[in-house]
DNA sequence: CTGAAAGCGCTTACAG
DNA sequence: CTGAAAGCGCTTACAG
């Protein structure tokens, strides 16, 4: 295989060389130390600007044990021919990659993207890249923290909750709360009736079933008994919301409104009512969570529970870092604010 | 500023210890250098697999002066109060970035993503980060290709045209007939009012216009007239095409099709048609540019041009990583296929 | 088949 | 204020 080496670039040795000075004072010169004269100071910087030095930071990252690289992490689809990461489906990552990008980089880190089938194979990236820091995203099994927590290095889990979340940094939102919002909207809009429809339930502390308690809270508020009848499983994405629109058409009792856990999976919903001829929100109203771009974009738009995504990416990228820069903020549980959008997909119940 | 060192790791020195051998050999059977004995090679891999070891990679780039890390680098939008990067507007980011990621990892790669402000901070960060080669997206000035030519690493430029993409690797489709295709539908439809909405048209070569010769050719062979009042310019953004689809209805000459650049923008002038009480297609038929997975989401259903995202990605990373290990690939212009994709949004003319 | 040694490009005590 | 030297963790001729 014949390798195409970098361009021999210039070294500390060939700005020393043109300075006149040793290759340390260069150093300390581009570091701060205060140490150099300002006359050396100048010949150095000088020496750097007309080379056009940059310096080495694999060199810099091996004397310094810091890389300076922040780590994002995906599970991959494992049931998918390539092994893609997970984020193909949801415009939600744009943003939030932006976000994380937009931290690190003022903060002088950069970011290292890649997919993690397992928890070890998270891990071996993690040491073999020697990177910061982590960002891990969606879910792995709770194990996945003990895996991490050898490495002896920083890392926050968004979007997780339960115990783990409690042990290391963790950046999200207020899930029981964000349902309850949703739901009370609804409630307050006069239905009765109203599904809920989510990912996986099963998995007690997570999202879908924090949002499920602050459904459940909703209704109890004004006296509705939530039953399981009314909730729809599926997977979180336009095809699994899709699927349930049409189950939620089926059902004999008259469902007049649906809480999801997702735009995406709303987007599926409210083109499922639409293929049937339903109307939104005459027939059905509907209520999202993410406020993504595309619920201003589809017809009628969509009203959610907003959440800002672009910063929430930046933030957990600043806890990240505070936690590799400081000890004090590891262990650090950023809670980000929700917001009510009303746009057209909701409206009273028409009977 | 209180440093969190990386945990000290086990070194080659460690496992050449445990295995009783020198680090020389160690190196050789990790790198299946044929040179050891079956024995030795045993006694290493088991010391390897007891230690947990991972070859420290900072090390091995300073040594093989090569870092396996490709770069993926966006414009930043300059006009935010943030230096936010390009893409936080269009889902197509993360699609093509999956895909990126994809190629990437199956060679040995990481992806390093950044945002660079324009060429000078892009050369920056690429000299900075001695990354093996970059991926530029999006349109920087055609003085980007003789800053990074400097740098003497293999660079691939997306969604590029013009003369620069002649000079390293490109990835591309064929605009040109994208925008013939688009309109070819429209005009096999019966329309003849075909208004175009685009981005900026000035740039010759560019994606756009490319696009606005096909779509040209395409009324051309019909024996329609092209001209200029029928061409509509914007930002290419949801806001964009809202901004378009109202000058559109605004227009006295009753216009009944638009082709655009890009679905974002498509979306925006489907909105604005609805808003205003316009029925797609009834009156006016609308094709966008890229099949984004919210094309199939919208009602009705976006006719576009399916140009494959993932793919797209994954092939340029490819062409890249080709360019670093062989020299052979580099300069290889890459062709994307292009396919109509006929949904609701597309139909005759009511006259 | 195996190992001692040089070197990749830096930083950091340490001595002067 | 400045520089010589050791060392970060590897790879790669080279000698045996």
């Amino acid at each position: 295989m014949k390798v195409r080496f970098m361009k021999k670039n210039t070294t500390i040795k060939d700005v020393a060389r043109y300075a006149q000075v040793s290759i340390a004072t260069v150093s300390n010169v581009l570091n701060n130390v205060d140490k150099a004269s300002e006359e050396t100071k100048r010949k150095v910087m000088e020496a750097v600007h007309t080379l056009e030095y940059h310096p080495n930071v694999n060199a810099q990252s091996l004397v310094r044990q810091k890389s300076n690289l922040i780590g994002l992490i995906f599970p991959l689809s494992k049931h998918l021919p390539v092994y893609k990461t997970f984020m193909g489906d949801n415009p939600f990552y744009t943003e939030y990659i932006c976000g994380v990008e937009c931290s690190a980089r003022s903060r002088g880190y950069d970011v290292l993207i890649t997919g993690a089938g397992d928890e070890r194979q998270c891990k071996e990236w993690i040491s073999k890249r020697k990177i910061d820091g982590a960002i891990i995203m969606g879910k792995y099994p709770d194990s996945i923290v003990k895996e991490l927590e050898e490495l002896q290095i920083p890392f926050v889990m968004t979007d997780a909750h339960g115990m783990y979340s409690e042990r290391q940094g963790s950046v999200g939102i207020n899930d029981e709360l964000g349902g309850y919002i949703a739901t009370k909207h609804l409630t307050d809009l006069g239905h009765k009736m109203i599904a809920f429809a989510a990912g996986d339930l099963d998995y007690i502390g997570g999202v879908n079933h924090q949002r499920y308690q602050g459904y459940q809270r909703a209704l109890e508020e004004v006296g509705i008994n939530s039953h399981n009848g009314l909730v729809f499983i599926g997977t979180v994405s336009f095809d699994g919301g899709y699927e349930i629109g049409f189950k939620i058409m089926e059902r004999l009792e008259p469902i007049t409104a649906v809480v999801t856990v997702a735009d995406i999976m709303a987007f599926g919903i409210l083109k499922s009512f639409t293929v049937a001829g339903r109307r939104v929100p005459e027939d059905y109203s509907v209520v999202g969570f993410d406020d993504l771009k595309e619920c201003a974009y589809v017809t009628p738009g969509l009203t959610t529970i907003r959440q800002d995504i672009f910063q929430k990416g930046a933030i957990t990228a600043e806890t990240l870092i505070n936690g590799i820069e400081y000890e004090k903020s590891i262990n650090s549980h950023v809670e980000l604010p929700l917001t009510l959008i009303i746009r057209n997909s909701t409206g009273r119940p028409s009977d």
